[in-house]
DNA sequence: CTGAAAGCGCTTACAG
DNA sequence: CTGAAAGCGCTTACAG
């Protein structure tokens, strides 16, 4: 069923046809009437890529990359952007990506080829080495980035200074007393190293010499293993995550081996996802208001359509959120 | 930059071009050569809508319908679809639809206007009354739906039967000597509907005359707070819920009233979701194989295009995981 | 081995 | 108000 065929049936030609479906230009009545009788009994809708072809017409889909939908935090910012991008007429290609650099090209390539009208990166995995394949891709099209910080023409960010969080919660660790501190993250990205690094500036800053950085296994059996392993009874009162299944790994160490919580450990994850809730006791940890920020970008994609300008540089707010480990 | 540009650069006829990207007919080694090169020069990929409108070759994408990526259920199943999709060669085009019919409608009228290959639908919200939009869908393309039972042309289900899990649950409760026991749920849908049916079998068959079935505001506070209400020393002894969302927040009530779980009370939650994992005392849930499922329906779906034929009915098994809380 | 031409399903000036 | 025709960027018989 295409255009000719409702041409035919309604025994008008194709361009009227097209006149009714776009509501373009003058129809009279009676044919109007005539032409959608036709296409709503056959259920005819128009061949997107056809009008792609014909007019350069926007496919009106964005690609979205990230790297692991399964984890709360890339969850929450695709519902969130597949929310809003399709209230402004959006829809949504998800791709996850691997590790590969080449992996990464290739699916960009996918996308691009697939006629996207934009690109959004969630996530930092993307960022720091990986900078290579979106400053390809901006030569393209827009692209904007969930979460981190890649300067470059044509390249939107808006994020959480990542640095600053951690800093805080270092201090709010201290603020209750907390001497002796411990940084725990899994996987290796620009993200975590800027937790990192806002960690380490905080001890200084702070003037505490306890301190340990420790990498985990990527996921709560693990983190459970290596807590077991790192603690010693006086080591370590306060312990950062850099995500909330981390943290929810050492909560359940800590129960296994007695240690008291918040009482002998501090416990502070991140991300603020709904494990936060699950866990007992409930896991204090920093909201870094991703939603926030996939808000603002749907807005600021569909800014960059209709008006033709959109935000380079977003920094959005965050907030420790108390519970019951700190 | 279009197939006119390179065909001008290279000195050759898109014709030509044509053939050596697509890898058919004869070219000579020297012409594809120089063909190549200003190809990978430019960075030049051809336009898959202009393919599509020329030979009618699939834009190799697939609709996936949800009702929320947020929850871990759907995100595991969006992931494992898009993964091995990927896999086959196709990206996915992500919708999540509200409430109401019409949105529904309209959602899917999106889908098939950007020409998608397939549509599938991901849980049970679509079958029951909805089923009309399912079966709408099924005259225009192959639909495919993952945990939930729709008779129909055209129609691909691959399920695992939630009347015979609860069932199971609820023996395996009656085992543990509980003789109260009560069912918890939260939407009212067609997959909810079933799990209650397998509890209230399961109640009749094995002879337990003090039941319940409670109905929770949809989140983990909101059951915390109902179960509160619920509880009566002596009132039940065993608690099935219809996800690890409402088992983690009567977790929660649990604690918080002093109730030992499971002396007192044991507890089953649904989908042996990471959240099963993050309780304390670790929730003992229905796996219910979700990631089986959606394996399965990638290998469908590449199957039905590839070699003409799919699976019309598939019937996973499940598996009732138990960790702390029976 | 290579190119000219038709055709895919649309839209949109242009002419009437 | 309506239709004939050109054009969007490709592919693929067909002829050479």
């Amino acid at each position: 069923m295409n255009i000719y065929d409702i041409a035919r049936l309604a025994g008008v030609s194709i361009a009227t046809v097209s006149r009714v479906i776009n509501g373009k230009g003058y129809v009279n009545k009676n044919t109007r009437e005539k032409v959608l009788k036709v296409i709503t009994r056959h259920n005819y809708t128009p061949k997107k890529s056809a009008q792609n072809l014909s007019t350069g017409a926007s496919l009106k889909l964005i690609g979205i990359v990230c790297y692991n939908i399964e984890d709360p935090y890339y969850a929450k910012a695709v519902a969130v952007l597949q929310r809003d991008l399709n209230r402004f007429g959006y829809d949504i290609i998800l791709s996850c990506t691997g590790e590969s650099r080449k992996q990464r090209q290739s699916c960009i390539d996918m996308l691009i080829s697939k006629n996207v009208d934009a690109i959004v990166f969630i996530g930092s995995v993307f960022a720091g080495k990986s900078e290579q394949v979106i400053l390809n891709a901006a030569r393209h099209l827009p692209v904007f980035i969930i979460n981190a910080k890649v300067e470059g023409k044509n390249i939107h960010c808006a994020y959480c200074d990542e640095s600053d969080t951690v800093y805080e919660c270092a201090r709010a660790l201290f603020e209750r007393g907390r001497r002796k501190l411990a940084f725990f993250y899994d996987v290796e990205t620009y993200g975590s190293s800027k937790k990192r690094e806002g960690f380490l500036r905080a001890v200084k800053d702070l003037g505490i010499s306890e301190k340990y950085v420790m990498k985990c296994p990527p996921d709560l059996e693990g983190a459970c293993r290596e807590f077991e392993q790192f603690w010693e009874e006086g080591k370590a009162d306060g312990a950062m995550c850099s995500n909330d299944e981390l943290a929810a790994g050492i909560l359940k160490a800590a129960r296994k081996m007695g240690i008291s919580v918040p009482g002998q450990l501090s416990v502070i994850g991140y991300n603020n996802s709904l494990i936060a809730r699950c866990t007992s006791p409930a896991l204090s940890s920093l909201e870094n208001n991703v939603e926030k920020l996939a808000e603002f970008t749907a807005k600021n994609i569909s800014d960059y359509f209709s008006e033709n300008q959109a935000v380079l540089d977003f920094k959005a707010d965050f907030k420790l959120i108390i519970r019951e480990t700190l």
